[in-house]
Parts: C-alpha cells; structure tokens; sequence
DNA sequence: GTGAAAGCGCTAACAG
DNA sequence: CTGTTAGCGCTTTCAC
C-alpha cells in the first residue's frame, strides 16, 4: 500500500536546499529567498509532491480535522447543520470526520473516544441527550467541544442553538389565541431534556398564560419518524385535540398525512405548527407552517465557534442563540401564523 | 492544545515492561504472556491511556480512516448512500472523513487530494461527472477509490450501483404501454453521464421498442431542486406531455406539486414516474411511483468493496449493479406500476 | 515471550 | 535567509 512515495527529502535533495526550507516554503514561511522558493516550489510540482499530513499531525500536534458527532445523516434536520459545518470547516482548511450515533449513548460514548484518539482538534456535538458518561468524557476532554443545534441544560458546554422554550411557548400561545383549546404536544422522546426541559416546558408556559388546565393526555411522546406521527391520528383524535405542535418536521409531515389520510382535514379541522423549518415543509400538501431556525447557520456559528476555540481566541459568549421565527403556510389557518 | 499526555512510554514504564510489549497488547499481539498481558492492560487502565491514532499511522501506514466524497449531504438521496457507507464503515474499524462538492469538479480534485494528503486509505466518490482531470487523479492514485451510486462511462473505476439506462427503459416502457404518448424525461444536467448515456439512453430505447419518435420537446434539463421542478410545469403542459419519467424525487415533487397547483392533477391528467424512491416518495401526496433502488445498499456495498480492496483481497466483480424494481403509487394510474 | 533500536515524514527550535 | 538537530508516539524487524 504505497500512498506516498516522495517526501520532503526527496524534494531537499532535488532542489538542493535543506528540508527545513522545504518545510519552510510548503507552509508559507515567509523567510525563504523568493528565488530558492521557487526553485522549491518547481521541485514539488515536478515530482508532484504531497506533504503527507500524518507526519505533519505528528510533529505538529494539529490534524487540521475536526469530529462530528451526528444521530443520523439522513435526518434532513441534522443533515442541513452538518452542511454548515462542513462548508465553515472547509473555509479553515479543516476537514469533517463525521459517525452516526443514532443517539446511542454508548455509542456517542465510543465514538467520542476514537475520535480523541485520532486527535482530532475539536469536535461538534449533535444530539439531545448528554448521558452522564458522555459528560465525563466532555469534562475529560482538553479538546474543544461545542454543541450544535442541541443542548445540555447545565450550560456548562458551549453550544449553537435556538431559544427552544420561547420558541414553543410563542409558537403554542399564537394557536391558543385563536381559539384552539385542544393543542396537543407531539415529540420525540421525552427524556431528551430539548423534548421535556425545554420544548414540552414553553408549551406548558403557553397553556399558563392562557389560563388553560394542563392535560397530560394531550401529550404525545414518539420517536422521530414518520411512521410514528402518521400513526398518531386515532390518538390524538381519541382525547378531541384540534391542533398539535410537533417537535420535528418529518413527524409532523406523518401526523398531517395521517390526519389527511382519516378524512380529518387540515388545516380547517386540525391544524399543525412544526418546528425546524426545513425543506420538508414546502413539499408536503399542505405546507406546513413552521417555527423557523436559521438550520445552515447554526451548524456555520457553531463550527465558526469551535475554530475559535482551537485557537484560544477570547470567546464572549459560549452559548449563542441564534433568531428564531414563525412562517405561516397552509398548515395553519389564521393569518397572522 | 494538550490532547494527549500518557503515551505508550509511560504505561510501559509503569507496568515494568518494554514500550514493544505495550504495543503487543494494545494490538492484540499474542505474543505476550497472560500474566503480563493483564499487568499492562492494568496500567492502561489505571492511567487512561488512549493509543494516539496519528502515530500509529505514520508508523503503519494506515489510517484506518475512508474519504467519502458526496455531493451534498442535504440530498437525501446521497444522504442514504452516506449512510450506509458509515454504518459497514464503522463495521470495519473505519471512519468517515465527508466532504461536501457540490459536484463542481475542481472542488472534487483539490478535496480529493487532501483526502488523499492526509493518508486515508481509500475514499468512497459520489457525483455523477468524473471530469478529465478527476479522472487523471483517480488514475494515478495508489489508493482504493469506489464510486458508489454514481457511474463513470469508461467503468474502469470500481464501482457499485444499479442498471440506470435498464430501470430507465423498463419504467418509460411501462408507461408508454399504457398508453401515454407523451412522456416526458426529465433530468439534472446532461452533461452527466448518469443522465445522458444512462437515463435518456434508456428513455430513447423505450421510445424505440414501442415505435415512437423521439421528439426533444420532451426532454427537460433542470437541476436537481425541488424549485427547478416546480417552474416546469408551464413549459411540460405547453408540450402537451401527459406524464413525465423524472431523475430525482426532490424534482419529482417539484414536477407534481407544480403540476397540482396549476389544476393538473396527477395521475388523473398527469402521470409521474420517480428513480430513487428516498422517503421523499412516501411523505408528498400523492405518493409517487418509482424505481426503486436500494440506496443503502449501495453505499454498504460499496464500502464492503473498498475494504477488500484496502486489503487487497481479490474482487471477483469490480463493477457491481445491484437489482433494482418499481413501487406503484399514487402518481401512475395503473394497477401495475 | 520480551526488549532494543531504527525509523515513519514532518515541524520547530536553535544556530549561523 | 538557511541548515542542523531533535523529537512527535508508535510499529516493526531483529536479537536474545
């Protein structure tokens, strides 16, 4: 398995200088003579030379890589926060070593470890639920580690997201003004503190507000799929819901077709509010109306964050929220969302 | 940036033994006693000792870590390529470096050789346009490169995917027996292959079997969007095209839901046929007919491939097609796809 | 079964 | 502006 046949001797020698001035040119050192520079630089293309990064990993203590940590790259949700990281990264000269943990705690766990053995320079964490183990494991860790599009409630990691709890409460209190008493709560697993500590707690704040009794049976706690919110049609007619905010868009996109699908239209009989705004949500009939979450830029901010962080650069604020919003389609059917 | 503090150094010393015997049993080594085994395995232990991946690698000269070139990692449709590719990955002690290219060939070489800088041991290519240059790249690579999903004409590349240009003719022939005259193709960008010598070559056998002329006022060449899709209604309509045989499903329920909205509805006026059967398929409504193809299949397989080769054991077939077949749904009207 | 020693290819002082 | 010299942390013969 010969990857690499020339090194920074093979060019020394050629160009006859030593490899330090190699070293020197290839990294932009701007002490070298700019005529040995390009004699150098003529070398390296003759023999079609490629530093190896390993070596320079080694010797650098840098791997100009970074870890990322996602539950599962065929969720569009996370897939858009990963396309922002990867295009900042990009940006720093840093390449992405992605793994899927399905929010698997042992695997999170696992994976967090081997990528610390690679020597990775930092790595994102996506994921709702930060087990203890794998707090240790952050609180171990001398590598920078931010969260993206999730949250830890002891805020004592950096991270990129959005307000969750005003969100929903907002989101929650427009449905109830309009009159909808009924407004069910949909989302993924309940354990997840972004489900309960935050998401299910604004809408509780918005119930408050309104002067509406919470009722327990109004709550609907699944997992993230599509399936799971198409299934959920005899329920949540069964307890007379007239209105439902879900916490993911695949799930609500499966909740409306369910509805749909059973003959109880929407939005005119039952209508939904979903929370992350991504494509989803225009090519479903109806559109669904949406909190909306700048998704690219949280994955950006939060890579941006991070090289920040590997440089030791003074950092204001390690939790940044970004703006959230509403848009309103068709899933909803006043005219102010 | 202290990532790392204990080294093989330290365990050795503390367990009493050679830093080689450390190595024995942190690789699995038989050679060493039980008895030492355990000492040293204590020690690990006990002072947490993490081997640091970039040296073995440079001592090795592996890296137990793949490139995996993807378009866009949005897409879901190379979303479910990527992540089967993780998963059998991960299977095998890999891991992933993903970067995205947008498909744009330069970004494809200059990614491909810091892929090929850092020392991975193979990559996995997706992107249905293998330029001149990316070509000379992969020739003149010593590493493993598959293409998965994604078809280079010349076939000289390892690669594994499905009979594009068969699934094609056998999807447009269905339709035309029905009876649907004009059928229209619609495609990203001719200028790849998948699409031009692939897709249209099977659309055009179709056409041929059933005695049709080919007229190239059906033939549509968009990009790959939901919008793209969306905006063809005017100009399919004013072609008179009755059905459509589309490229991909995000412009697929571009296609449908332009359609719908201008008051054709599909399939009653309008039929569609899909290729890649993602999610997508089952969430728009109606649900659309497709080929179907089994996307993380592809990219397991591919990455099964990529692991033989890294090893160089033999490789019967280096071009694989897996099967591929068709789901009737909602957007063709007969009652056999 | 275990140790000594020579690198892997490059960066980073330190001289000059 | 350029060369010398140590390593970086681990794998891998080659002896014993």
């Amino acid at each position: 398995m010969e990857k690499q046949t020339v090194t920074i001797y093979d060019v020394a020698r050629e160009a006859g200088v030593s490899m330090a001035t190699v070293s020197r040119v290839v990294n932009g050192n701007p002490n070298v003579k700019p005529a040995t520079r390009k004699k150098v630089l003529d070398v390296i293309d003759r023999l079609d030379y490629r530093p190896n990064a390993v070596a320079r990993g080694l010797a650098s203590k840098k791997t100009t890589t970074v870890g990322v940590i996602i539950p599962d790259v065929t969720n569009i949700y996370f897939a858009s926060l990963a396309r922002g990281i990867d295009d900042i990264a990009m940006m720093y000269k840093y390449n992405i070593i992605l793994t899927n943990s399905d929010e698997n705690s042992g695997k999170e766990v696992q994976v967090l470890n081997t990528l610390l053995a690679k020597q990775v320079d930092g790595v994102i964490f996506m994921g709702n639920n930060v087990s203890p183990e794998l707090k240790a494991e952050f609180d171990r860790s001398r590598t920078p580690i931010v969260l993206a599009g999730s949250v830890d409630p002891t805020n004592t990691q950096p991270s990129v997201s959005i307000d969750y709890k005003a969100a929903v409460h907002e989101g929650v209190a427009r449905m109830l003004k309009r009159g909808y008493k009924r407004v069910a709560f949909v989302s993924g697993p309940l354990d997840q503190p972004i489900n309960s500590e935050y998401r299910l707690a604004g809408y509780k704040d918005a119930l408050a507000d309104a002067g509406i009794d919470y009722d327990e049976q109004l709550v609907f706690e699944t997992d993230y799929s599509y399936q799971a919110g198409y299934d959920l049609q005899e329920a949540l007619t069964a307890v007379d819901a007239t209105a439902a905010f879900v916490g993911d868009d695949e799930l609500a996109a499966g909740v409306m077709n369910g509805m749909n699908d059973a003959g109880i239209s929407v939005p005119e009989q039952f209508e939904i509010l979903t929370s992350n705004d991504t494509k989803l949500t225009e090519i479903v009939r109806p559109k669904m109306s949406s909190i909306t979450q700048p998704l690219y830029d949280i994955g950006a901010v939060a890579m941006r964050l991070l090289t920040k962080l590997m440089n030791n650069e003074p950092v204001e604020n390690k939790n940044v929220l970004l703006p959230y919003g509403f848009v309103k389609r068709g899933s909803t059917n006043s005219n102010e969302v």
